[in-house]
RNA sequence: GGGCUUGUAGCUCAGCGGUAGAGCAGCGGCCUUUUAAGCCGUUGGUCGAGGGUUCGAAUCCCUCCGGGCCCA
C-alpha cells in the first residue's frame, strides 16, 4: 500500500485549491468563442482580439510565464500567459492547470520569437478539471512520442483515442461522411429513406445465424434482424418505387477483422429496375461519395503491412490508387472460376461432377494459404461460392462485378433465363473484399414461394443459416410487385475501404469487446 | 473452434532463472517568448489472474482471462 497520492488525488487536491481561491470549473456554463483553432491559424491576423476555449494538450511553466497548447478537436493553438498582465487569480488557476483541462482564453493574436501564432492571453479560466491523466504523448514536427497506441485501449475507451490519436479522429470522421454522402446521393436520386422493424418474428433477407430476445408484454420470443431486405421490397408492393434504408442489422457470429456482431447496412431497391439498374447506382453511389468525402474519385489506399515481403519495397507498393469514377469491371462468376481453377461449366454443372473434377480432395490456393474441403459442401452452389472466394476474390483489386451466382444461395434472386441454375444476381468486389450483393428481385409469387421451401428443405438437413418461409411477404408478392432491382451495401465495409482501415473495429466508434475481468459486471 | 503471438509504472517500452528498470507524465525547487522547453531533486509496480517446477520465477511449465495476426 503506498502512502502517495494517486495522480487522481493529486488533480482532486487542485481542484479543491481552484475552489478554495473563489472558481469551480465544473460550475461554468458557457464560454463564447469567436474561432476554432483551425479558422484562427488560417484567418491569422496580428493583434486581433478573440476568444477561445480548448482541452490543454501541452503545458510548459517557466516561472512567472506559461506556454501551453490548446485543442478544439480538430487543431491546437498555442496561448501565452503571463504573471503580469493577468489576475493574481487567474494566475493562481494557470499554476493549477493540468494536461487535458478545458480553459478558455481571451487575448489578442501574436506571432511568438520562434514563428509560431499564438494567443497572448489577457483573460484565463479553467472550465473543467480532467481528474484523470490522459495518454497524450508530445509532438514535434507532426511526430507523435510515446502517446495511446495499444490498440485494446483505444477501442476499450475510444474517447482516449479520439483524443490522442488524429488517424483515429479522421478515420471515423471519415466513416460518419460516408455515411452522409451515401444519404445524400440516394435522397438527390428519387429514394425515399424508409425505417424498417428491428424486432422481427423471422429474421429473413439473408444466411445468418440471427440473436434472440424475448417480449415480455406478448410472452414471446422475437429476434433482431439480419438484413433490411424483405420489409424494404413490402414497401415496393406498396407503390412506394425507390427505398432505401440504412441501419444496424445484427448477426449471432464471430467477431473478425471483417465483422462486428452489429453493423451498419445500406439496401436500397428501385422498382423497373434490374441488377444492371444496381450496377449503376453502385458505380454512381461509390463516385459521388469518394468526391463528397475524399474531394477525388481516386482514392489513396495503403495495403496491409505483411502483403508484400519485402519490408523496404513495401512503403511504395503498399500504395496502391483506386478510380471510382471508372465503370467497374464486369465479369461472369463461372468464367472467373474457369480461369482461376480451369473447372469448365459443364465440371460445374453437378455437384457429383464438381467433386470429382476435385478429385474430392482437400484443394488449397498456395498464394493465400484458403482451402476447400468438397466434403464439407452439401450443394453445388455452395461449392461453386467457396471457390470463387478461395480462387477468384483475391484476383479481384480493382472495381468488379461478378455476375451470374447459383441458385442454391440466392433465394430472393430471379432465375437467370438463360440458365434455370443460376440467378440475375451480382456482387461487387474491390481490394479482394465484397462490398455488395444484388440482383434482380423474384416478383413471381409461386418462384418466392418454391425457393423458400427449398430453403426449408436445407433447414432439416441441418443448415441453420437457410431462409425461413415469410407468408407476409409472399403476400405481397402475391398483391403484384412490379420488377425490381435492389442492392446491399455493408456500410462499415465501404467505409474500410475508403478509408484504408484493416480492420472493421477501425471504422466503428464502439466495437464490441468482450469484458474484461475488471470490466464485467458481478 | 485451431495455430502463432502478446499482456511489466498513467503512456511508450526494456528486462527473459538471482534485489523490478528507462524515457515521458507526476510531485518539489529554479526559470517572464517556450514548444518532444531546460536544469536540480524525487515519488510511483500483486510484472493480466490462478496453480506448478525451483533454494530462488516478471522470466520455465499448466490452466484461465483479455488483445493482435492467420486459418476455420
Amino acid at each position: 500500500m503506498s502512502t502517495e497520492p494517486s495522480i487522481r488525488e493529486i488533480r482532486l487536491q487542485k481542484l479543491a485549491q481552484m475552489r478554495e481561491l473563489g472558481h469551480d470549473p465544473f460550475s461554468i456554463e458557457k464560454w463564447e468563442r469567436t474561432d476554432t483553432a483551425a479558422g484562427l491559424l488560417e484567418g491569422f491576423e496580428e493583434g486581433k482580439d478573440v476568444s477561445f476555449a480548448g482541452r490543454v494538450v501541452s503545458y510548459r511553466l517557466m516561472g512567472k510565464a506559461g506556454f501551453a497548447h490548446l485543442s478544439d478537436g480538430d487543431a491546437r493553438i498555442q496561448i501565452y500567459v503571463r504573471k503580469d498582465e493577468v489576475t493574481e487569480l487567474e494566475w493562481s488557476l494557470y499554476d493549477l492547470i493540468d494536461i487535458g483541462d478545458h480553459v478558455g482564453v481571451k487575448g489578442k493574436l501574436f506571432v511568438t520569437k520562434t514563428g509560431e501564432k499564438s494567443i497572448h492571453a489577457t483573460e484565463f479560466l479553467p472550465l473543467t478539471k480532467a481528474l484523470e491523466p490522459l495518454p497524450l504523448g508530445k509532438e514535434k514536427d507532426g511526430q507523435v512520442f510515446s502517446g495511446l497506441s495499444d490498440v485494446e485501449t483505444r477501442y476499450r475507451h475510444r474517447h482516449l483515442d479520439l483524443i490522442a490519436n488524429r488517424e483515429s479522429r479522421t478515420v471515423l470522421i471519415n466513416r460518419a461522411k460516408v455515411v452522409s454522402a451515401v444519404r445524400r446521393y440516394f435522397d438527390s436520386n428519387g429514394y425515399l429513406e424508409v425505417e424498417t422493424p428491428l424486432l422481427q418474428l423471422e429474421a429473413g433477407g439473408a444466411a445468418a445465424r440471427p440473436f434472440k430476445t424475448h417480449y415480455n408484454a406478448y410472452e414471446m420470443d422475437v429476434k433482431l434482424r439480419i438484413s433490411l431486405e424483405l420489409y424494404l421490397k413490402r414497401l415496393i408492393c406498396g407503390d412506394l418505387p425507390a427505398v432505401y434504408e440504412i441501419g444496424r442489422v445484427f448477426r449471432n457470429e464471430g467477431v473478425s477483422n471483417r465483422h462486428n456482431p452489429e453493423f451498419t447496412m445500406l439496401e436500397f431497391y428501385e422498382a423497373y429496375g434490374n441488377l444492371e439498374t444496381m450496377m449503376m447506382r453502385v458505380e454512381e453511389c461509390f463516385k459521388s461519395v469518394a468526391l463528397a468525402v475524399f474531394g477525388s474519385t481516386v482514392v489513396d489506399i495503403t495495403l496491409p503491412t505483411g502483403s508484400v515481403d519485402d519490408e523496404d519495397a513495401a512503403t511504395d507498393a503498399n500504395q496502391i490508387q483506386l478510380d471510382f469514377g471508372k465503370p467497374w469491371r464486369r465479369v461472369h462468376l463461372l468464367e472467373e472460376i474457369e480461369r482461376h481453377t480451369g473447372l469448365s461449366a459443364e465440371d460445374l454443372s453437378t455437384l457429383e461432377n464438381a467433386k470429382s473434377a476435385l478429385a474430392d480432395k482437400l484443394v488449397v490456393n498456395p498464394i493465400t494459404g484458403k482451402r476447400i474441403d468438397p466434403s464439407e459442401e452439401r450443394n453445388l452452389g455452395g461449392l461453386i461460392e467457396k471457390l470463387l472466394e478461395v480462387f477468384v476474390e483475391p484476383t479481384l483489386q480493382e472495381p468488379t462485378f461478378v455476375v451470374g451466382y447459383p441458385i442454391e444461395t440466392s433465394p430472393l434472386a430471379k432465375k437467370d433465363p438463360a440458365n434455370p441454375k443460376m440467378t440475375r444476381r451480382f456482387e461487387g468486389y474491390v481490394l479482394g473484399r465484397e462490398v455488395c450483393n444484388a440482383f434482380s428481385e423474384i416478383n413471381d409469387p409461386i418462384d418466392q414461394r418454391e425457393r423458400f421451401e427449398q430453403q426449408l428443405g436445407e433447414r432439416e438437413k441441418g443448415d441453420d443459416e437457410a431462409h425461413p418461409m415469410d407468408e407476409e411477404f409472399i403476400y405481397a408478392l402475391e398483391c403484384g410487385m412490379p420488377p425490381t432491382g435492389g442492392c446491399g451495401i455493408g456500410l462499415d465495409r465501404m467505409a474500410m475501404l475508403l478509408t484504408g482501415s484493416h480492420h472493421i473495429r477501425e471504422v466503428l466508434l464502439f466495437p464490441f469487446m468482450r469484458p474484461t475481468a475488471e470490466s464485467s459486471p458481478e
